[in-house]
DNA sequence: GCCAACGTTGGC
DNA sequence: GCCAACGTTGGC
């Protein structure tokens, strides 16, 4: 799939993970209370695939991946005042933050660990590697989502 | 518009 | 629990 786009999404497994994701099938992906962060979100396509990636965990890694089957709109979470994520100045009239539609692809047999991509000289540029690298979201180059997709399918044969 | 204080993220 | 790296806030 050549034009195919790729992202990745830390969350938190505690909060919600790959199985949650998994026994869901879809979800509404949302939460996410940073511009810039929420501007990659409102460039994500249908059909565009996300790595998942567990953070503030035992083992961080990319531990599957999903696909984006609905574009941003606005984040429900930011209207509802039991929400740890309500905010009382998003204006209902222009919504401030943005959720999109994830569906479940494939949960890794393997997951690769942070430590273990330390390792690997080709995802050394990528940005989850950065110091100070923050982000929730963000774009993925397509080299490393290659190199990503080849290395897991190949440890979980 | 500057910048210090404060809060959050997230690996270790 | 520590700490680096930022983003946000708010006084001036």
């Amino acid at each position: 799939m050549a034009d195919t786009i790729y992202f990745l999404i830390k969350t938190e497994p505690s909060a919600y993970s790959i199985d949650d994701l998994k026994r869901d099938k879809t979800t509404s992906w949302g939460g996410v209370r940073n511009y810039q962060a929420r501007n990659v979100l409102r460039s994500m396509k249908k059909g565009d695939t996300c790595f998942v990636y567990h953070s503030s965990c035992d083992v961080p890694a990319v531990v599957g991946e999903a696909i984006v089957t609905k574009e941003a709109y606005p984040d429900p979470l930011q209207f509802d005042k039991q929400s740890e994520y309500y905010d009382a100045g998003s204006p209902q009239a222009t919504p401030r933050w943005s959720a999109i539609e994830l569906k479940f692809v494939q949960k890794y047999k393997q997951p690769l660990s942070l430590t273990d991509m330390k390792k690997i000289p080709t995802l050394a540029t990528m940005r989850l590697l950065q110091r100070g690298n923050r982000l929730s979201v963000f774009p993925v180059e397509m080299r490393h989502a290659l190199f990503l997709q080849k290395r897991t399918t190949r440890d979980s044969a």
